[in-house]
DNA sequence: TGCGCGGTGAAAGATTTCATGCATAGAGTC
DNA sequence: GACTCTATGCATGAAATCTTTCACCGCGCA
């Protein structure tokens, strides 16, 4: 084996092993599972492979043969060698773009250190899941950040309403949230602080909406206007703005949504996902 | 900061499985086996581990059932756990959602190793700066993406058309951009992968623009229909996907869109700050 | 010297793991 | 709408791996 230089991670090298090779949908799942779980799968038989990738044994055995090895058992050896020459891997700061990406795992690891206490999570969670609707404020940049929000939490609740464009419309969309008994509001409050956003959220609490605001740092200005501050950093390492732990952070408060009602989040997706295999709406 | 329970180097555990068990001189040979190459051995069937010890395959057997186990098999399992727990350090610290955010931390680590090359990072930045305009794709779940994604390039790039909705318009606005002048097109193509999403990209091909792709994998259903794979993982550990490590690389790769016409950018930002400092869109 | 006994390896039996033939389902084609 | 062709899972056969049985060897002892 030639085999390229010791460059890259064991993701990347696992990734050469179907370079140029064609593969069928089941084996593109098998591949898919190789490259997620690498070190593991060296361990395993044929068989635990494919119950990890959802499918049957003789698939994974085809998939080895379709990548040139005789057999399973080869593959595996080969992954076995990936997974061994990758320990030693050498360690040095990198490009300024594999800075950026490591600074925002800095800002991941800080928010998972705030979440060992999940007392603030779950009373987010509470306060929203019993809004109906539930109106999600998110404005310029926090828009997509509202919107990613809205697409998911629709799936679980009732009545989600996205307040993501500015203007006149916006107080009316607000107050009309509030009239159809909205008790929360969720605002995304991120630099550079669109000045609209505290007027709206000025507003929400003379409605008498408790605020609950995913912004970037517990002094951020959102501070004095929520009820209930979650921050998340945002990473600064770029040309423009990551928004990689909010966005976290909002699937987490989510997620403490679906806790807070578990069952009526259960039967809304199921719900919706008879609905989607109906309309074929995805591949697979 | 660590976990941990089991203090030790991995051969100091390995050594615990002997603890206060009589062995004969054969298998003091095997358990001396072990220890020198604890790693190694996990890998190894009974007979290969007899063989580097130089004893017969049957005493390995028994060497594992007089340690207490069922059988080798489960001796081999016992030792992986220990070289695993050696490397990955204990995957049972904190609750489930920190466990989601660092399984997040960890795709970023992932994206940051492929950020080593920055080749590919820069041809997508090249092909996409010089699309005028620069349609970006991304149907429901990826909408937001491309919306966030848009928002920032459009600061930098003249004409940046987002395509986030389907039906039928969808088509025709590729076609007028095309029509206008674009020459790429970048698609964000997520789990649970939209139907529509490649009926598009057919098109995009077929009408002759040069389709870049953030996606989740390198084998991702995306690979058939793109120019240019730029993989990115999805996260699963929460009800919901999160989506960082994708917005991570589409903020990359607006970087490298800056890096490919620097005067060009720095003029369009410069008049977008005096802009908003005239409006007094943001605080401070 | 003869006998018993624990330890060991060789070979046979049992079990797990892997590879292949076959029927079916679904996509694409005419 | 019928047909072909690919892809996939099931069932079965082949192979590897593991466990058990059994005979041998060396040692201590009467």
């Amino acid at each position: 084996m030639n085999e390229s230089a010791a460059v890259g991670l064991p993701t990347e090298r696992v990734r050469d092993l179907f370079h140029g090779v064609r593969l069928t949908p089941t084996q593109r799942r098998i591949a898919h599972c190789l490259v997620q779980h690498a070190a593991a799968v060296s361990y395993l038989s044929a068989a635990e492979v494919a119950e990890l990738a959802g499918v049957s044994q003789p698939s994974v055995t085809r998939f080895a043969i379709a990548l040139g090895h005789d057999g399973y058992p080869a593959l595996r050896r080969r992954l076995r060698e990936l997974a061994a020459g990758s320990t030693g891997g050498g360690s040095d700061d990198g490009n300024e773009l594999q800075q950026a990406v490591r600074a925002e795992m800095a800002n991941l690891g800080r928010l998972a250190g705030e979440l060992a206490d999940r007392s603030r999570i779950a009373e987010a969670g509470r306060l929203l899941a019993a809004s109906r609707p539930l109106p999600v404020l998110g404005l310029r940049a926090a828009a997509p950040l509202a919107a990613y929000f809205a697409y998911f939490a629709a799936k679980v609740h009732p009545d989600v309403r996205v307040l993501d464009d500015g203007g006149s419309l916006l107080t009316d969309r607000l107050e009309q949230a509030a009239a159809a008994g909205a008790t929360a509001l969720l605002a995304f409050v991120l630099p550079r602080y669109p000045r609209e956003t505290f007027d709206v959220l000025r507003e929400a609490r003379a409605t008498g909406l408790t605020v609950v605001a995913i912004t970037d740092s517990p002094v951020s200005p959102a501070a004095d206007h929520a009820t209930l501050v979650l921050p998340a950093a945002v990473g600064t390492g770029l040309v423009f703005d990551l928004h990689t732990a909010p966005m976290t952070l909002a699937m987490v408060v989510l997620q403490a949504i679906c806790d807070a009602a578990p069952a009526d989040t259960q039967a809304r997706l199921e719900a919706f996902e008879s609905s989607a295999a109906r309309r074929q709406l995805f591949l697979g």
